[in-house]
DNA sequence: GTGGGCCCGTAC
DNA sequence: GACGTACGGGCCCACG
């Protein structure tokens, strides 16, 4: 075989002609061996598909270039960037099937090298690629030679396999997970040492390359045969003695496994000597620079460029994805604080004339329905932005608002215009629906501004909902996330504004040119975000459909339910605490009593300690971190070999109403309200659901008898009724529409009981003989379906083996086989496009649909299978809610309180119920059209419990 | 004191 | 390892 070393050829050999010795103290040298390729790779699959202005693709490129900035930032005097060349290498010689089941390479994926080779050669970095010579053994090669020379070796990789090069001297560092890896962090990560790293690959093999290994010997299992045996040869010489399946399968694989580890091994001797000394950084070509970042839209990059800065350190390389926008120089900015009348009126007049006015509130808190209006801010133009303080008062001003009144000095509030004033001139322009309006998580300004009377209309854009619909997971959507990725933007951080712990300030109390800089800034990086954010949106159709016609309206509505809140019966509550009390009380005696010591049964950690080590139950379930399990199942587990279990069972039941529930509400009362105001987050949730908080109202009891009577403590009003309408099966419906299958198509459009009908199905059964349990176990595999789950867990659900799991599961699919299809269809979708979507086009990206660990990308594989289901759903529910919120517009005998994903919460007038139900009914059953009816039942009472 | 990880449990 | 999506309480430890 010939090896031919080459510089790759848009490089210029600057450090090739520049030969560089090892000095005196060379152990202090460093080199950065970079895999090119498994970072093109990696970042291919962990970031979203962006795009550049001309829509190529750039995504992969980012990740890499990223990591390169954080790899110059360390300064090393040698490194080189090591790239696979096409073509085959000596394995596929050795082995015709090796790599052999990988799919050709994405074409997104290919466009991309070439940019990045460019880049590369552009900022100076020595490139090598050796045809018929993978990465891997180049890098390899390098590691030893300068291992050998006593230069420290770092190689920057995305691939484990290269751990089994670790040795005191060569670590291996992720730049995207920003982990290390050295002697000890292999130990730890794989449970066997670096120089065993080839036998534990060759035990396990590696499916992405088609290298067999052992079947059924995992990570777990090679460690434990190494740890035994040492190395390969040792186990293979013991074969013999491997008892059970696990060894009949090391036996049946002992001819293959020579050359497993052929193939598993990094070469070390790829014919490259004397270069590793030569490959320094060379001058960056400025103006290829210039125009590659240009061209792919990498802002940060120019800025560098612009600015003259030497490469930032690592920490400050957060990655810049491409934003259309092609202006790209700095933002000049001028904020302006209005205190002075002609100075509002220059802003009015200005916010007026804007085709989009940037608004934002600084309050008090964070509690929409508590904080105190202390300031706005608007931004007509990015960098031109103002500040109108309201409420600031003298900065020594306690926080706690108390006045002693030993010192009469209490500082003069600095000059502000009236609040009531401004309020009244800016109404009309906020209240003005033509007006279109931009927020950052508006729902809050709009809370804020409808207790002081202004009701803001015409909001048109909200950038927190624009980057939550572009790409749900990529990022949290607080502004200051936003605005480090989609403009490489560092914001004045709140907490630097106010200070924190026992020091913490009101906003009201800074001082006005702080408070004008960050929240001029705030309104200001809003409009920004939004110019970064909109084009994207704009250039998916089906996404800004989303944007446009559920979740922007959907922002007034939810601002509206937790405006009324829920009427909560404190009175209620309170009697339950004190009954629960004193239950647990007993309870907690009787415990104490069976452990022979008083210990907190709060404390997992003593519980643990009771059951296991001293009263020597058997420990059935770990957690995830390998403690033993005292959690609901693992209890339930050993209830009949102890009366301890259960009494804490009993007492955990009891204590969680209590603590989360009947204890928590009544202090979440307003007291200028009286009532209860959840805040609905309309960015958290990745399938596109709500969720809530302060207090949770979507996880109020309603299973056991004892918490469903937490839900007699949600009451109407005198003369008022609470009506519950939810929809009923909506995600078995929509897998039913989504797959098409005729089977389920049937049985929801002949309205029958589906759980009972899947079981006479997979049972076998007439529909009048399915028993109890037939329809349990049916219902638990329509449940189950829907979270991918498998026959062990189904198993593990209903109690049966997982034999009869399986059978189950494969009678169903033989009825409903275009559930299966389906199925298998949503999981080649995500692998093919890295995202799945709802009926409505919703997006759901999966990064790790393509992991190589098992476990990851299983998961991933679940979340594709659930996300459509679950956020069809939530699409559905969210468009009810528009439509009736639209129909209550006006009418003041009935409201909307709650929503708890698949129901709909309203407080009616007792005369008003026959129309309101009416309407709610139709609103919701028609929120979609599906192949299967959307059925919704209602049910109305006194309090939430009997709405049921 | 507080922030955060862990364990556990509630909802759909 | 094995069921998707959340929020939150109590414990407990690290940190200042």
């Amino acid at each position: 075989m010939v090896l031919q070393a080459r510089a790759e050829h848009s490089y210029k050999c600057a450090s090739f002609v520049t030969v560089v010795r090892p000095c005196e103290n060379a152990a202090m040298s460093k080199l950065i061996l970079i895999d090119g390729s498994s970072y093109l790779y990696r970042a291919f699959h962990a970031l979203p598909p962006l795009t550049n202005a001309q829509g190529e693709p750039t995504g992969a490129l980012f990740g890499v270039v990223n990591m390169l900035r954080s790899a110059l930032a360390a300064r090393p005097e040698y490194l080189v960037f090591v790239s696979d060349a096409s073509g085959p290498t000596f394995r596929h010689q050795q082995y015709p099937q090796y790599k052999a089941q990988r799919p050709p390479m994405p074409d997104d994926l290919r466009a991309q090298i070439q940019p990045m080779l460019d880049i590369v050669a552009a900022l100076g970095v020595p490139i090598l690629r050796i045809a018929g010579v993978e990465a891997d053994d180049v890098i390899g090669t390098l590691a030893l030679q300068a291992h050998a020379h006593d230069i420290e070796v770092i190689i920057s990789t995305g691939d484990k396999d290269l751990a089994q090069l670790v040795r005191p001297g060569i670590s291996l560092v992720n730049t995207m997970t920003q982990t290390t890896m050295d002697d000890a962090a292999v130990m730890a990560k794989f449970g066997v040492r670096p120089d065993q790293i080839i036998d534990f690959l060759s035990l396990t093999g590696d499916t992405s390359d088609n290298i067999p290994g052992v079947p059924k010997c995992g990570p777990k299992t090679a460690a434990k045969w190494l740890a035994e045996y040492q190395s390969l040869d040792g186990v293979i010489a013991h074969a013999g003695d491997i008892k059970g399946k696990i060894g009949e399968s090391l036996r049946e694989a002992l001819p293959g496994l020579a050359l497993s580890r052929q193939l598993v091994t990094i070469k070390t001797d790829v014919p490259l000597d004397g270069v590793v000394t030569s490959f320094v950084l060379g001058q960056p070509d400025r103006d290829r620079l210039h125009a590659l970042y240009t061209r792919y839209d990498f802002k940060q990059g120019l800025r560098e460029l612009d600015g003259d800065v030497a490469m930032p350190a690592a920490a400050e390389t957060a990655s810049a994805p491409a934003s259309p926008s092609p202006a790209s120089a700095p933002v000049k900015v001028q904020y302006s604080l209005v205190t002075r009348p002609e100075t509002l009126q220059t802003w009015l007049d200005k916010a007026r004339t804007a085709s989009l006015l940037a608004i934002d509130t600084e309050t008090t808190g964070l509690d929409s329905m508590q904080a105190e209006l202390v300031g706005i801010s608007l931004a007509v133009a990015p960098g031109e932005a103002c500040y109108i303080p309201l409420a600031h008062v003298d900065p020594q001003t306690p926080a706690d608002g108390l006045q002693l009144g030993l010192e009469p000095e209490a500082g003069r509030p600095p000059e502000q215009l009236p609040m009531q004033e401004v309020l009244d001139q800016l109404r009309p322009l906020l209240e003005n629906p033509e007006l279109a309006k931009l927020g950052q998580h508006a729902k809050y300004d709009m809370n804020i501004l409808s207790r002081y009377g202004i009701r803001l209309q015409g909001l048109r854009h909200d950038s927190m909902l624009e980057s939550y619909i572009w790409n749900a997971t990529a990022t949290r959507h607080d502004m200051d996330s936003l605005a480090r990725l989609y403009l490489g933007h560092d914001t004045v951080k709140f907490e630097d504004v106010v200070g924190k712990g026992a020091k913490q300030k009101l906003f009201s109390q800074i001082d006005l040119d702080t408070a004008s800089r960050y929240a001029s800034e705030d309104a200001d990086i809003t409009l920004r975000l939004h110019q970064a954010l909109w084009p994207k949106l704009e250039s998916e159709p089906a996404l800004r459909k989303v944007y446009d016609e559920i979740e922007m309206p959907l922002v007034p509505v939810l601002a509206g339910i937790e405006q009324q809140g829920v009427l909560i019966d404190v009175e209620e509550l309170r009697r339950q605490s004190s009954e629960l009390g004193k239950r647990i009380l007993e309870l907690q005696a009787k415990a104490h009593a069976e452990a022979g010591h008083a210990f907190n049964l709060d404390s997992p950690k003593q519980l643990q300690a009771v059951l296991f080590d001293e009263l020597g139950l058997d420990a059935k379930l770990k957690t995830p971190k390998g403690q033993p399990s005292t959690n609901e199942e693992a209890l339930e587990a050993i209830a009949d070999s102890h009366p301890l279990p259960r009494l804490i069972l009993d007492y955990r039941g009891l204590a969680k109403l209590r603590s989360t529930y009947t204890e928590k509400l009544p202090q979440m009362v307003n007291p200028h309200t009286g009532r209860v105001h959840t805040s609905y987050h309309q960015g958290a949730v990745a399938t596109g659901r709500l969720s809530s908080s302060d207090p949770n109202l979507q996880n109020i009891p309603v299973r056991t008898r004892e918490g469903r009577r937490i839900r007699k403590a949600f009451i109407a009003p005198d003369g008022w009724r609470i009506m519950a309408a939810d929809y009923s099966q909506i995600e078995l419906r929509i897998m039913a529409h989504l797959s098409a299958d005729p089977g389920l198509l049937a049985a929801f459009k002949a309205g029958e009981d589906v759980h009972r009908a899947t079981a006479a199905e997979v049972f076998g059964v007439p529909v009048e003989a399915v028993s109890s349990d037939q329809r349990r176990a049916a219902k638990a595999i329509n449940f189950g379906l829907m979270y991918g789950m498998s026959a062990f867990g189904l198993a593990r659900q209903l109690g049966v083996g997982q034999r009869e799991a399986a059978d189950y599961m494969s009678a169903y699919f033989a009825r409903y086989p275009a559930v299966r299809d389906f199925m298998d269809r949503t999981r080649q979708d995500a692998q093919r496009d890295g995202y799945v979507q709802t009926l409505f086009g919703r997006r759901l990206y999966l990064p790790n649909i393509k992991a190589r660990q098992q476990g990851l990308r299983a998961g991933a594989e679940r979340a594709a299978v659930n996300a459509p289901m679950q956020g069809t759903a939530a699409d559905i529910i969210k468009r009810a809610m528009i439509k009736v919120a639209a129909w209550l517009q006006g009418r003041d005998d009935a409201r909307m309180i709650m929503q708890v994903h698949d129901e709909l919460v309203f407080e009616v007038r007792a005369d008003a119920i026959e129309a309101v139900q009416a309407a709610v009914v139709e609103a919701m059953s028609q929120a979609a059209q599906l192949e299967v009816p959307l059925v919704v039942d209602v049910g109305i009472g006194a309090n939430w419990d009997e709405a049921h």
